[in-house]
DNA sequence: CCTGCATATTAGGTTTACCTAATTCCTGCG
DNA sequence: CGCAGGAATTAGGTAAACCTAATATGCAGG
């Protein structure tokens, strides 16, 4: 029983929406919603519709046409982003969970915590800006700075880069990719492998290169790197 | 969605007869459950049905005889216990709560912590046995002490005691307490007053007595002063 | 011993968030 | 332009955990 009277269930709607819409908070299609949440087309549809009827919606729906947040909706989403992200950091630096076990606790927790525990962890932590993830954490009044990180998948240049961030997705990808070094922070000097799907990468200043499958290139963003 | 397969709903069934049944683990009545739980007696005949028909009944349950916990129900009551006192104490040594509030968000967040969660909290505070209430904390292996303490409501003889625990039940009551210096290892000096219906005491070397009702001599429990 | 009352249980209904199956909508291709 | 196929929606159903109202139980006192 999550506060500010959304349920659970309708928090992760709200952030599925959130995510799936990107940085211009595009339509999103239910077919992607029902994958995201793990539930049926038809779940959505229901959801989605209880939504935009609701005395104050979260969300802006017209049959077969997807749906995009309210500004009430982005704010809610935006504090559930910041519980979630919050929260990694606080099991990570505080607690000292390994980097891939925090997603799986922030995502329970974070519909249960109070104003109040939020508030706590932030200043225990010293209002952090980035989860150790490098995801950035909105502030209190819902602000999230610009993505100008791009997908390692869609580089469009050979060169040499900084990584920004990494999903959290997956725990089995992640002990992957900290096991490779790959770590928000960590210096990456790129090149397109033979056939041009998958990626030659070679981490700080190690001798040899590792090769990146599409898939894993998707998980991770990257910034040109400084200088 | 808890932990283990059981429901946030269920658990706090388990909890409440656990106890309601005090030490001796009597039957509980419906009524009183359904008090405690602040739901209709209905629900709670409907609810301990199910609990005693499952596969691995968690609780012995006979109509019109009230309930007991089987040994699983006792069990799976005294996690719980241990995640709400873990909880309590953590957001009080680690988080900085004040005392009065701890109870609240550890009522919510107990259902839904892991096991890793319980084991770090229980890490960082070097695995403590008394919550800050004074409350014992069940062991990992589900084992707690036997209540020695008595209610001061139920105080045979007058005399000079310690505070043994007190309740965390109510928030306002327990900020009248603390205001009062009365916490967990004060020393007292209790005497009945005039109608010998509340309790007139003195709270360490206080040079004025003060005057406590016996509603909230029920939130008190307390120890013979050693020596 | 039997009745009255509190306690407990049954019956039937609600809400939330799912599900499957059936139907409708839209769009892009031939 | 018309229709095939995928996407979306509707229809109808389930499981939890509640509720209220109606009924049954059992015990305590007359």
């Amino acid at each position: 029983m999550p506060q500010r009277g959304n349920t659970e269930s309708v928090d992760n709607y709200l952030k599925a929406i959130f995510t799936l819409g990107g940085p211009e908070e595009r339509r999103v299609a239910s077919k992607s919603l029902a994958e995201e949440l793990g539930v049926a087309p038809a779940s959505v549809t229901n959801m989605l519709q209880k939504l935009a009827l609701a005395a104050a919606p979260l969300v802006e729906y017209e049959r077969h046409r997807g749906v995009q947040l309210s500004a009430s909706g982005r704010k809610r989403a935006l504090e559930v982003l910041r519980h979630h992200r919050l929260i990694e950091t606080f099991l990570y630096e505080v607690l000292d969970y390994p980097l891939d076990e925090v997603h799986e606790e922030a995502e329970r927790l974070e519909h249960f915590i109070s104003e109040r525990f939020e508030q706590r962890i932030a200043a225990k932590l010293g209002n952090p800006r980035i989860d150790p993830h490098g995801h950035s954490i909105p502030t209190l009044e819902g602000e999230i700075p610009k993505q100008r990180s791009i997908l390692l998948s869609e580089l469009p240049t050979e060169g040499e880069f900084v990584i920004d961030s990494i999903s959290d997705r997956d725990a089995q990808t992640l002990r992957m990719l900290h096991a490779c070094g790959i770590a928000p922070g960590a210096r990456l000097r790129v090149k397109k492998s033979s056939a041009g799907v998958s990626y030659s990468v070679r981490v700080g200043r190690a001798s040899k290169a590792l090769n990146l499958s599409p898939e894993m290139a998707r998980e991770i963003r990257i910034l040109p790197a400084p200088m």
